[in-house]
DNA sequence: GTCAAATCCAACCACAACGTTGGAGATGGT
DNA sequence: ACCATCTCCAACGTTGTGGTTGGATTTGAC
């Protein structure tokens, strides 16, 4: 099944297999994905990823690291004393929307490994940065003091949120998410967020 | 295993089976329940499940109906011109917290049964109510126009699901969910939602 | 050209879960 | 007291998946 004409391209099969890998756990969460359908979606076979990655558990917690390691890059956090708000949040709606990978792999985790978090260190900078980045701009007068700065992201990401997490019902308040329906969507979204955050 | 010391009680057979399909289900979503431990759990075996309610999928969609017909008694929907938008979000948050499995069911529903919804007219006609009674405060000038009404009402539901969506998030976010912990988000939804829906 | 090391593959084991089935036990009418 | 009917249970067949292992193939150094 491989394609290796010439030498083996280890580096390329691992990467392939973290791509299937990605895309299959975000798809059928932790439970409903088979090492075997990562392996052949990704040209490989099992005893590859269990060689090159432990078992399942060690490689969905890669790929979520990895995806996290991605959107930290994607959708930078600053002072929100220099960034709207609202535009912050039409931002992760975007993110959302055009790589549902991270949201869904989340949400599988939220589900299934409830209490345990890897890299918990790691991601808890990466919020207490967030949060740093509302705080900041509390104490400049440009969002509202009357939510704590954690609170407060936390539900600006709850507003770009939950469209992917309940799409089902999602549609049956809105309608089939067109193309002007995720526009609403996101226009909603944006206003919200500024009315949330917006200042006295 | 039953303790039915004198006649057949089918029916509290099956509505213990469905007591422990709906705690089974939420916790460990449709993949990770075995019809087995649903038996066990309930005092029963496998073959009264399987004979009383269909196959998994069938005993899943049927807990899910009961559950959101539980949840249309409990959090009732009136018009946001009588009601606050803000006390209303935190009902939502309340229940979220007191009774998780809705939740988890619609979660989980949105991530493996993706495109499918059972008993879609119902639950249609559930939202439509609830959009009904925003557009009717909008009318009257109690909430802003500046949203359509079906997107606030899910932006507001946002605010009050997203905690349980990604707990593990939202744990390092603000720390551990104690009772303190859970007062403060309480709020800062209940303040979320009046912000949100704030008329000019 | 040779050989040790690394990569890849196919077949295999164990086991858990779905769904079924044949029969045992209880019930209520006649 | 008997029988049709419903309820219950234990055991089984089948399938699919996680994880392993032995060996074939390639590579690069010497």
């Amino acid at each position: 099944m491989g394609f290796d004409p010439v030498a083996w391209d280890t580096e390329g099969t691992k990467r392939r297999i973290l791509e299937a890998a990605a895309s299959e756990f975000a798809r059928y969460g932790p439970d409903g994905t088979t090492i075997e359908r990562i392996a052949t979606t990704a040209g490989a076979n099992k005893e590859r990823v269990y060689n090159y990655f432990g078992g399942k558990r060690d490689l969905f917690r890669r790929v979520l690291r990895d995806e996290l390691a991605t959107v930290a890059q994607a959708v930078p956090v600053e002072s929100f004393a220099a960034v709207d708000v609202g535009d912050y949040a039409g931002r992760v709606y975007d993110y959302h929307r055009e790589r549902p990978e991270l949201n869904r792999l989340m949400r599988w985790e939220g589900l299934a490994f409830d209490g345990e978090v890897p890299d918990e260190a790691l991601r808890r900078e990466y919020y207490a940065a967030k949060s740093a980045a509302v705080s900041d701009a509390q104490r400049r007068g440009a969002v509202t003091t009357s939510i704590d700065a954690d609170h407060l992201i936390f539900l600006v990401l709850s507003l770009a949120g939950w469209w992917s997490a309940v799409p089902q019902v999602a549609r049956m308040f809105t309608g089939e998410p067109t193309e002007e329906e995720h526009a609403r969507r996101r226009a909603a979204v944006v206003e919200a967020a500024r009315r949330v955050a917006r200042a006295p």
